[in-house]
RNA sequence: GGGCGGCUAGCUCAGUGGGAGAGCGCUUGCUUCACACGCAAGAGGUCAUUGGUUCAAACCCAAUGCCGCCCACCA
């Protein structure tokens, strides 16, 4: 904006009531056509960096994401505010697995499959989708308000993402760290791929248990557990534990596999439990992890006894080509037939599924690609010792280092349809090419025919890299060099392993640098009976209804008093609905304060240090200490206290009590009243707009005076100026006998203002005053026979009585107070050990419950 | 199996060593010219249980119970 001018034309009648439908898109897309989102890198301001978490491009945003979305809007506004450069970088996933389950279901209930479709149509479906939902995503954090720079709106499959993915592969692969492998991997038969162990969904199955009896070579048996018999058919050895003495003499010998007469040694490893099932394994090295590594540690022979779609493997058998369970049915069949079953139990435990299909996983040996993570972890291990990340809340860290510290090498390979293509090539005479670009002619023997390995990357491989490929890695552009490192990452905590450590360890390697300073833990929000928030289980709320009912401020407003609180949170509409009546009260706070008449142009600070009346040094005094829980409140990711801290100043200070004490000078049109009026709610809607941005926004520029956005006016500096505890102290008499006499009016059964009070000479007249006016009561210099107050020397009387049901009530109710307080100090140790002030402050109170005692003595 | 968090008013939650709080709900009274999406006055709590530390515990420590979550290769 060039020109002063109004951002709305200054109206001076505001309908009754906040309707936030009526201004939020249009102050979004003013913050947006002004370019008020857009960072710019050459700028001199401090830098202050966020990438957003990229969301699942598989359908809508759900309540977590949109929480999330408020809190991290919240703190780009503040910066701005703060006077940061700040850089709020959108974008989404392409959530490999995730959305090729989505499609395929799509394609199944069009009654085809994605091989009957072809690679080719296979991606035009994937590419429609990722249009299509990524406008849903988009326009969703908009109505949320978010701030996003959506110049640099970045997708991990987009052009310039996928060539920082290929070249961090050739990276770690030069560096000799990407290495492939036969090894045991999570295996999904629906997907046809690997899954890695942060991808497994474990549910609670009820099975048996077999106990199936091996006879050994030599004379004698052996029995072992099983709930997959079926695997017994890769059966390679037979384990025990060697301090387990019931099978000592068995170590070294031979048993015979029942069904398939295969030899197997029996040998003796730490790794098996004495005390599960009968204490001996059978180990099938194929199929199972804890197998694997005892047949590493024995040289077994590994059997692979099953396909990649989960049916059998065993040529030769008649169990060969059946599903997994079908065959686990036929072999228990012919155990029990041939007598070698001796005994069955019920079963619970946890199978592990996919979690985005939900078929049972299938451990089995396959070719894959691996990341060693040795040294990126020890790197990520030595930055987190040097205090280099900071946790919110600092707990969080522990989940991270316990992960970290027992990482092992990474299955970086998946075998979808969709993802980053590993980027190696082979030769039509097998030599293996890895490059970024696909290679013209072969370093070897120059063949210019290639194919290439038909593995994708691992979505998380390519997250990993989200703070820096979004800022043009690994070209050395001016956004890298501006805005690297980011400052704040903030995710739930189910994420920290599979995403944040990971960019720790990625940014610690290619950047030399952590990729943020701060990492914000969010709550998890539950349905509101405790349950898992899910679409699946009918306890999802979709936010936009959420917003569409109650606004986005209210909707940001709650999730910024929940976001950090706690662990989790029960959602709770009622609490939503409390900060839409809470826009709705600024709104006619405002509106109060608008139609005064004259010709205030809210001057600032500078005018108001001559201010003569209470109620203005009051309200001032506390606006200040608003001001530094606002604002501490943000500074120490505490962000509950900031709003709780704004709701009580706005509400029950501002509101409750300066409006009300003020509102006949604003009538009159007092000039003090109006500077004061104003300059508070500039100030609260300055520290509400990173919260609250749409209604500040509209309110504060129909405040007099006000020319350009709220949204890059200054966060307040140094408000403590105004604190005065002479006022508060006054103020809090104040309130206190204008309390006293309320309730006192209404135990006297009297419905109307009214009544006639006199306060002794020794109170201060400004707050005798004060308080009749408040109290709608006329003061008087001769009140005999009246009841007497409590909270100061005085009397009160009105039409029809003087309360004294009331009056009772409290003399009941000092005399409590004051029996506990004094118990306490005529304890000698209490006296003696507890500190100096707290025995003072206790003195106090018993002398000021004494002093309004004796006041309602009647005399 | 290991770890983390929670248990405070009817509901959802603040409160981290010295006077039990908020929002919603409830009761009563008010359409007083900012707001009935409001104002005023109320009712309602052995702060999960037990033990310990302390002059003093909702708060610190230990154990127990229940709820939720994360991690984990006992077949």
């Amino acid at each position: 904006m060039d020109e002063a001018r109004p951002i709305t034309e200054t109206q001076t009648e505001m309908p009754k009531a906040f309707d936030p439908q009526a201004i939020e898109a249009g102050w979004y897309a003013r913050w947006e056509g002004d370019g008020l989102f857009i960072a710019d890198p050459t700028s001199d301001r401090p830098k202050f960096t966020m990438c957003f978490p990229p969301p699942n491009i598989t359908g809508e945003l759900h309540l977590g994401h949109a929480l999330q979305t408020a809190v991290y809007d919240l703190l780009a506004r503040y910066k701005r505010m703060a006077g940061y450069e700040v850089l709020f970088l959108p974008g989404y996933d392409h959530a490999a697995i995730a959305t090729q389950n989505v499609i395929e279901k799509q394609l199944a209930r069009e009654g085809t499959t994605k091989e009957q479709l072809g690679r080719e149509a296979f991606d035009e479906r994937v590419n429609a989708w990722y249009a299509q939902v990524g406008a849903t995503i988009i326009n969703q954090l908009r109505l949320v308000g978010a701030s996003m720079d959506w110049t640099r709106l970045r997708f991990t499959m987009d052009s310039r993402y996928y060539r920082s993915v290929m070249t961090a592969f050739v990276a770690f692969y030069d560096q000799g760290w990407i290495y492939r492998a036969p090894r045991i991997v999570n295996w999904c038969p629906h997907d046809r791929s690997a899954i890695s162990d942060l991808e497994i969904e474990w549910q609670e199955h009820q099975d048996t248990l077999y106990f199936i009896n091996y006879q050994v070579e030599g004379g004698g048996d052996v029995t072992i557990a099983t709930v997959r018999p079926e695997t017994m058919l890769a059966d390679t050895g037979v384990a025990v534990n060697p301090n387990d003495e019931r099978y000592r003499h068995l170590v070294g010998k031979t048993a015979t596999l029942p069904l398939v007469g295969r030899k197997l040694p029996i040998v003796a490893d730490e790794g098996v439990e004495k005390e599960f099932g009968t204490g001996a394994l059978k180990v099938t090295p194929g199929h199972d992890p804890l197998d694997y590594e005892i047949g590493q540690r024995h040289g077994l022979e590994i059997v692979n006894g099953m396909h990649e779609d989960g049916s059998m493997n065993v040529p030769g058998l008649p169990y060969d080509g059946m599903p997994a369970l079908e065959a686990r049915e036929r072999v228990v069949e012919d155990l029990r037939k041939e007598g070698f079953l001796v005994k069955e139990e019920p079963y619970t435990h946890q199978v592990g599924h996919c979690d985005r299909c939900h078929y049972v996983i299938e451990p089995l040996i396959s070719e894959q690609w691996w990341l060693k993570m040795a040294e990126l972890r020890d790197r990520a291990v030595e930055a987190s010792e040097a205090d280099r990340v900071r946790w919110h809340p600092e707990r969080s860290e522990r989940t991270y280092l316990d992960w970290l510290r027992g990482l092992r090498d990474w299955n970086i390979g998946r075998q979808l349809w969709l993802g980053h293509r590993v980027p190696v090539y082979y030769c039509e005479n097998k030599h293996t090419v890895v490059s970024v670009d696909p290679p013209d002619e072969c370093h070897e023997c120059h063949s210019k025919s290639f194919t290439q390995d038909p593995d994708v990357l691992d979505t998380w491989f390519s997250s990993a890299l989200w703070p820096f490929a979004t800022l043009g890695w690994p070209d050395d552009t001016d956004d890298l060099r501006a805005f690297y490192p980011t400052d704040v990452n903030c995710t739930a905590r189910e994420i920290i392993n599979l995403w944040v450590s990971r960019m720790i360890m990625t940014g610690l390697y290619f950047m030399g640098d952590v990729p943020f300073r701060d990492v914000v833990i969010h709550c998890i929000v539950q349905a509101a009976d405790g349950r898992r928030m899910s679409k699946s289980l009918g306890t999802g709320v979709d936010p936009r209804d959420l917003l569409s009912k109650y606004g986005a401020d209210a909707f940001r407003a709650w999730a910024t008093s929940v976001a950090m609180s706690t662990q989790d949170v029960r959602f709770d509409e009622t609490r939503v609905e409390g900060y839409r009546r809470f826009a709705n009260k600024l709104w006619n706070a405002t509106r109060l304060v608008l139609s005064s008449p004259g010709e205030s142009t809210a001057e600032p600070p500078g005018t108001l240090e001559a201010r003569e009346h209470l109620e203005d040094r009051w309200i001032l005094s506390r606006l200040s200490v608003a001001w530094r829980a606002i604002t501490d409140g943000i500074e120490q990711f505490m962000f509950q206290d900031s709003i709780n801290a704004a709701y009580g100043f706005a509400w029950n200070e501002l509101c409750d009590w300066y409006l009300e004490a003020v509102k006949e000078r604003l009538r009159e049109g007092d000039a003090a009243a109006q500077d004061v009026a104003y300059f508070c709610l500039d100030n609260l809607f300055r520290m509400l707009h990173p919260c609250m941005p749409f209604v500040t926004e509209e309110l504060w520029s129909r405040l007099p005076g006000s020319r350009d956005y709220l949204m890059r006016a200054r966060w307040p500096e140094l408000l403590d100026r105004f604190a005065d505890p002479g006022a508060e102290e006054q103020f809090a008499e104040v309130i206190a006998i204008v309390e006293e006499v309320r309730g006192r009016r209404q135990a006297a059964g009297v419905t109307k203002r009214g009544g006639q009070m006199l306060l002794d000479g020794s109170v201060d007249g400004t707050v005798a005053a004060l308080a009749a006016r408040l109290a709608h009561v006329e003061l008087v210099d001769d009140l005999d026979g009246a009841t007497p107050l409590a909270a100061a020397p005085g009397r009160v009387r009105f039409p029809s009585g003087a309360g004294d049901a009331r009056r009772e009530k409290e003399r009941e109710r000092l005399e409590n107070d004051l029996a506990k307080v004094e118990a306490k100090l005529g304890n000698a140790d209490f006296r003696e050990k507890a500190p100096p002030e707290v025995v003072a402050n206790l003195e106090e109170r018993a002398t000021g419950i004494r002093l309004a005692l004796e006041r309602l003595q009647d005399h």
